[in-house]
DNA sequence: CCAAATCCGACCTTTTTGGTCGGAATTAGA
DNA sequence: TCTAATTCCGACCAAAAAGGTCGGATTTGG
């Protein structure tokens, strides 16, 4: 139905948490959970996942924790989806597979593949550290626009 | 994992192909379901669901059929989805249910759901016409653009 | 009347998603 | 060294959504 996963959901509030106490230091997945009224087990799944990808780097042991691996504003949203739910492919018959069983006739794709760009640089456009404080600093309009495409200068 | 559902998939096969041949009368669930080898019974329920949402007119009885009820040029992809998928949005708790478990700190909606109207508009401009002929006719780059916000005049 | 169609709802199957469990490896601190 | 807290990892299970099927009612042109 074209909406996120919640574990995307579940890792873009956490990385946006871990952003928030970027030089306090590691955060633990419980504590990180508990926070947020997520799942432990699988919250903790899902950062593992995010520190394979190398966007998180981890501490193991006791105090240890996750933290973001580089500074929060060259992290996009885009890439946090990414590593959780797999290349984002708006329509279920799109290269890289090739398996589209309506592929001889199916012209929609070509159009739809643009729209497909089109969503992964709206989201590539959304940083971490853009993900803010609790909406308290609504963002000036001129940098809170979007920018799709070639820069209209 | 943010994608179409095939069910929408189908629907806008199905009406592009309704626009192609839109004056040339009505066409039957079947014809358009063995063209593109999708399930009959399948694609009927898909147009029955766009002709309750006043997208397509339908003739029943022998030599019956569907038919676009306007124009393909004033239809977009975002209508035959929301007609199918119902209404875009892209994180699991956005307005509307107001049931979202982690309401009080999740603040990431905030900006997704500005990504969320950017799809929209996306999906938007894509008209079904625009749909066109099998990629014969790659649109002008004028035409082909796709106006995000305000036209960056 | 008959055949071809839409129409409609119930139902089933498969896939995906969300979530759980158990246990191994690591590490700071008492 | 022992212990508790933690990451790590894979297997597993349950619930939900998606995709697809079926049976039958209704309409309608020939």
């Amino acid at each position: 139905m074209l909406k996120l996963s919640k574990k995307a959901d579940y890792g873009l509030i956490a990385v946006r948490h871990l952003a928030m106490r970027h030089l306090a230091g590691a955060c633990s997945a419980k504590e990180i959970a508990r926070t947020y009224a997520i799942p432990t087990e699988l919250l903790a799944k899902i950062l593992q996942k995010l520190v394979k990808k190398g966007l998180l780097v981890s501490q193991q042991g006791a105090e240890g924790g996750y933290a973001l691996a580089r500074d929060p504003a060259t992290v996009t949203a885009f890439e946090v989806i990414k590593a959780i739910d797999g290349p984002l492919l708006i329509t279920s018959c799109v290269t890289a597979h090739g398996d589209c069983s309506q592929a001889p006739t199916c012209t929609v794709k070509e159009p739809l593949g643009k729209v497909n760009e089109i969503i992964v640089k709206a989201l590539n456009s959304v940083t971490i550290s853009s993900l803010g404080d609790e909406g308290a600093e609504p963002p000036p309009s001129t940098s809170g626009l979007i920018q799709i495409g070639g820069a209209p200068q």
